[in-house]
DNA sequence: CTAGGGTTAG
């Protein structure tokens, strides 16, 4: 039942469910939450109180885990005043896990009063606060920028047997460099009282590279190899995507180099961004090299992020960029990519300027998408430039 | 056997 609701095979899971009837095997509550779970997961809220009407039929009751599921779905996909109604019209105490989906979506709507109150509230009923609500209510003041409360949550909670743990000081880190300051961040990140992890390391570098702290983000990565704290995607995703955002390419490509080294797949995007990074830099044919050597299938981004560079050389040297432009766009049609609006409209303006009429006309009409506004004004220049 | 706080990117 898992396997199928992860695929989102909701049909086969009706169906797997009537099977369990016919053979005398019924389903029970744990069968009805696990669909129901994940339905609420994927924002298909009414199938899932479809779902729970259901559940009487076969003898079963909703339960906390159905109860946490939908308060859950409520506050993530709808008004989080219908999971707290929900919460209220729940028939015995809820437990924390239900109170906590509600305080996420408060938390995420920014209603801190109402958050007190039903922190208040639970207090009230004796319930456990655990890590885990403090931890998320941590988070969502840092990334509210309100990292100043999120510091004075942690320190309250220990009136409540909870003490700071990892993901806490992540939430604040990332705070930190986010909404103050990354020196903060750092005081912070050098004075914890449990051991950083690989999600502390990659915040920390992510703050000090939006800093463009480079020399310092540099000596992070070495004390994260000392540390035997091991690189992952994300360390690479981060050094990579803002080194080239900051104009740095040739330092992403060396980084980008060094992956195999720490057992890293660059993916798709990372290649995007490099192929991007590389046309933004005027060095289209290292773009192209980079395109043609990619050993995952390239995407319409990869694609237009190359046509970028070869137009912005066509512009700037009258040289036969724009030949190999369409021979990219050819490439994608072989692929069975579609090149989109924007590889159009670049390629017909190329065109344009080279005051070929004709080129111009024939691209427009044999676009395989809808033509814009661009398309169509780039194709009346090269018209008036050719007379 | 089901639920719950923290990462990246075009």
């Amino acid at each position: 039942m898992k396997g199928l609701c992860r695929d989102e095979r909701w049909e086969d899971a009706g169906a797997l469910i009537a099977e369990m009837v016919r053979k005398d095997c019924p389903p029970d509550e744990v069968t009805f939450n696990t669909v129901i779970s994940y339905l609420c997961h994927r924002g298909l809220v009414d199938c899932a109180m479809e779902v729970v009407e259901q559940m009487p039929k076969y003898g079963c009751k909703p339960d906390n885990f159905t109860n946490s599921a939908l308060v859950n779905a409520f506050s993530e996909h709808r008004c989080v005043d219908d999971a707290l109604e929900l919460l209220r019209t729940i028939p015995w105490k809820p437990n924390t896990v239900c109170y906590r989906s509600v305080l996420k979506g408060l938390c995420r709507a920014d209603r801190w009063e109402d958050v007190g109150k039903l922190v208040a509230e639970m207090i009230r009923n004796q319930m456990n606060l655990d890590e885990v609500t403090f931890g998320l209510i941590i988070d969502c003041l840092c990334q509210k920028g309100l990292v100043d409360y999120g510091a004075e949550v942690l320190g309250e909670m220990t009136k409540f047997g909870c003490s700071p743990d990892i993901i806490m000081y992540n939430s604040l880190i990332n705070g930190f460099s986010e909404n103050g300051s990354v020196d903060d961040a750092l005081e912070l990140f050098k004075n914890l009282s449990c051991k950083r992890n690989v999600v502390t390391y990659n915040y920390m570098l992510k703050g000090l590279c939006r800093a463009e702290r480079w020399e310092d983000a540099g000596k992070l990565v070495a004390e994260m190899v000392k540390d035997e704290c091991l690189l992952n995607e994300v360390t690479f995703s981060t050094l990579i995507s803002y080194l080239c955002q900051k104009g740095f390419v040739e330092c992403a490509i060396e980084v980008f180099e060094k992956m195999p080294k720490y057992n890293c797949m660059p993916n798709v995007i990372i290649y995007s961004t490099l192929i991007n990074g590389l046309s933004e830099q005027e060095c289209v044919d290292d773009a192209l090299k980079l395109l043609n050597d990619m050993p995952c299938k390239a995407d319409t981004i990869c694609y237009s992020a190359a046509l970028k560079g070869l137009c912005r050389a066509e512009r700037r040297e009258d040289a036969g960029f724009l030949e190999s432009a369409t021979e990219v766009c050819e490439l994608m049609l072989k692929y069975e990519y579609m090149p989109n609006v924007f590889i159009y409209s670049s390629l017909i303006n190329g065109f344009a300027e080279q005051n070929r009429a004709e080129d111009t006309l024939k691209l427009l009409r044999n676009m395989q998408c809808e033509p814009d506004t661009i398309c169509y004004s780039a194709a009346l220049k090269g018209l008036c430039r050719a007379k």
